[in-house]
DNA sequence: AGCGGTAAGTTACTTGCGGTAACACCAGTC
DNA sequence: GACTGGTGTTACCGCAAGTAACTTACCGCT
């Protein structure tokens, strides 16, 4: 009858209408896009706001709870990838891969996680700059620069040069995989391949070109 | 008294109107973030609502202005260090310098145009995803994928090549930059060099760590 | 059995913003 | 002097976020 060993055998009510209410928002932000409207989600969920309101607060709240399930997932397919054991190089690709593979997959997740467009009235004022960007990237870029520290010798200052590498190879990723999706320029083992051929240091390699502009 | 050639002498009345209420909407949007309203702009400007949607038809088409005006005086920063007479290391490392010492000096600037936070209330139904991403980020990704093809020899396939790599090297400074921008963890210097080895390639070339992880 | 508290749910409202319609004023121009 | 085009206004519409006040229904308690 108490309530604290239920949370192992089985959910509280609230939490499961809570996941109840996500599953009907997902539905919804997937369809209608980031935009879509608090009214739209509890129909959706067959019910009325003030009750998405006592469960997650603001708009915010309910799509912080969605993105960090999402989040979550995706995070997870990555870790997988970044663990297998095979070199370096090949890990790399099949971390690009997955990646892509996933946004290609649900494009619709994807540009929810990445421009929730939260506006949220007022962030108190103070509001550090960046600090509301999409909070994946920065999940992924400490997840990555852990790795990498744990996994990759950097001598000195390891560190710090692991957690810039892991923001940045996230941020390649991502900036490449957005164009990519839009454009789709090529397939994607052509983009995961020039890609891992950048981090693998070609552009330092290449040649100038011989009929370069104005020389 | 015909307008064509005074297109070149002096900036017709309705053009330097325009000026202003630009002017006056920086100042408001940099002030308050990308989620001032109409309103403020137009009482900033002095004026009321509708002007401003006779000149810029939607709130969209103002910002999409706004971020127009910054977006083209950062990409001529970015032009200028790029095209230094100087080897390839140099820069890379004075367009990292460059841009980071830009978004450093103006947050707010940076901030908005990266999280513009438009969502145009439908954006015509059919609407493909990442089209409506932060414009910059695609331009310079564009720009840098051109100038690489331009100087470096990439071999077959070069004009590809060319635009995934700038499009991530970009996504690289980018998600580096905000990140960086937001917990201060190095200076300057420190992250410019830490990037500038991440593109010569010093993962691939890093050992793996002999106390790594399960061996 | 009945009482009281707590959680789920509702309707109906306020507030605030994007966007528009209708009207007013003031050049110049035929 | 009426006609036109640009600048400006007030007053409004629609819609979405968020809230208040009220109504059940369930569950333990004495």
């Amino acid at each position: 009858m108490d309530i604290a060993h239920r949370t192992t055998d089985r959910q509280t009510p609230a939490e499961q209408r809570r996941r109840e209410l996500l599953e009907a928002a997902d539905r919804v932000v997937l369809r209608d896009g980031p935009q879509a409207s608090m009214n739209a989600i509890a129909a959706e969920a067959g019910i009325t706001k003030p009750i998405l309101y006592r469960h997650f607060g603001d708009k915010g709240g309910l799509y912080r709870a969605l993105a960090i399930r999402h989040t979550d997932a995706l995070l997870s397919s990555l870790r997988a990838a970044l663990d297998a054991p095979a070199d370096r190089r090949r890990r790399v690709e099949a971390t690009l891969d997955t990646y892509l593979a996933s946004i290609e997959a649900m494009p619709q997740v994807y540009r929810f996680l990445m421009h929730p467009a939260e506006e949220p009235h007022q962030t108190e004022q103070g509001f550090d700059v960046g600090r509301h960007s999409a909070p994946l990237l920065r999940r992924m870029g400490e997840e990555l620069g852990q790795v990498i520290a744990e996994r990759v010798d950097l001598g000195p200052s390891a560190e710090a040069q692991a957690r810039i590498w892991g923001h940045g190879i996230v941020g390649m990723m991502h900036a490449a995989g957005d164009w990519w999706l839009g454009e789709r320029p090529c397939s994607r083992e052509e983009l995961v391949r020039s890609l891992a051929d950048l981090l693998w240091g070609r552009l330092a390699e290449a040649d100038d070109r011989p009929d370069g502009p104005g020389f």
